[in-house]
DNA sequence: TGCAAATGTTAACACCGTTAACTTATTGGC
DNA sequence: GCCAATAAGTTAACGGTGTTAACATTTGCA
């Protein structure tokens, strides 16, 4: 009674995974609940039992997305402030080359905007949490200067983000120059860019 | 034999000009070329006598993005160093923030992916070669470090594309804080965000 | 004037997301 | 063990989309 069942048994869980496989190959706009119900062997209403819409479905890819993400970050290494730090930096740009189109999805905005899947907003903060968990952390270690936590990491975060964004766009000129380029870039925030003779960072 | 007449006259334009005005409020995913057609009230298959397909009109939307975005970075005053790359950030994620929609189709990634439009990318380049010479000037007046041109680019890109994108998409916590925080990481990416007493600038 | 090119038209194909109305299997209470 | 309630599937249909083919009209030039 598996194969021949009037019920799926499992559709839920097996859209989820046939979504985020085409997801992974083809972008998001590849899915098609239709197609997806297709290739699943059911018909398309059936996955409305499952999921409201479109969109959720997408949303629901996103937080998982968000969750291993998470789980990423939080594997790195936390001994010493500056290569947690930069340490973080490299998982996170890391995260989005190995998943450009799982990345893209959870930061499109367009296609889904906050404050909509109330889910995949806490999704979402949970793994920002991570980064700025470590920055607040290189601030009590006085590794990082005391300017306003919100500040610190807005820079951190939008300094991987855009550079993630960057890489898996094509948009930067040597494609394969990375991970250099991570390590290179981070560490160019924390020492600052500015020309001195004199840098001793304190500890 | 401007209503009436069987042929439009302008439609190409118009067209563009309509098609601009959509995305501005709805976001990308809401211009239809059907829509598009009826608005201008003319047939759909009309439209593809000036665009060869859907995505060649989005990419010709990205295209005046990018050459708009160019001209804003060419306005910012170029007097010192210092004052010229924080006027560029600044210059930059306000662009983003006053055209989010367009903004997010220019960097959309999934939706116009390089290599496929040419003057697309060459558009887009145009504009980051602003960014590159002024990074180029600051080193040449030796106010910043010799890293590197690309690495140094690749950096101030990364965080106000990344700062940009965040803002529009409203990841960060107090979204009016603009563009104070702007500024702040701006600063953060010259001076470095490391503790110490001693910071002397050298002009 | 006449012909070619440019620029419109309608009809049609193959998709898509979504809803309504209905059918079948599963499950929990008596 | 039956049997009703519910969960989970079905087909049919609506309105929308991008795109192409085949045809019609206007414009501009030789």
């Amino acid at each position: 009674m598996r194969k021949t069942s009037y019920h799926h048994g499992d559709l839920s869980q097996q859209a989820h995974r046939q979504a985020l496989a085409t997801l992974r190959e083809q972008g998001d706009s590849a899915i098609s609940l239709r197609a997806l119900a297709r290739q699943l062997g059911v018909s398309a209403p059936a996955l409305y039992r499952h999921y409201a819409d479109r969109e959720t479905l997408l949303a629901e890819l996103a937080i998982s997305g968000f969750q291993t993400l998470r789980q990423r970050l939080l594997a790195v290494d936390q001994q010493d402030s500056r290569s947690a730090l930069i340490g973080i930096g490299l998982a996170y740009v890391a995260f989005a080359r190995d998943e450009p189109n799982l990345y893209r999805l959870m930061f499109g905005g367009r296609v889904l905007p906050r404050g909509v899947h109330p889910r995949l907003d806490q999704a979402g903060l949970e793994a920002f949490q991570v980064l700025e968990d470590t920055v607040a952390n290189g601030q009590q270690r006085g590794y990082l200067k005391a300017a306003p936590l919100s500040l610190l990491t807005a820079a951190a975060w939008s300094l991987v983000h855009g550079l993630s964004q960057l890489t898996i766009d094509g948009h930067l000129p040597g494609p394969d120059t990375e991970p250099q380029l991570a390590e290179g870039i981070t560490t160019l925030l924390l020492d600052g860019s500015l020309y001195r003779s004199d840098k001793e960072p304190t500890p």
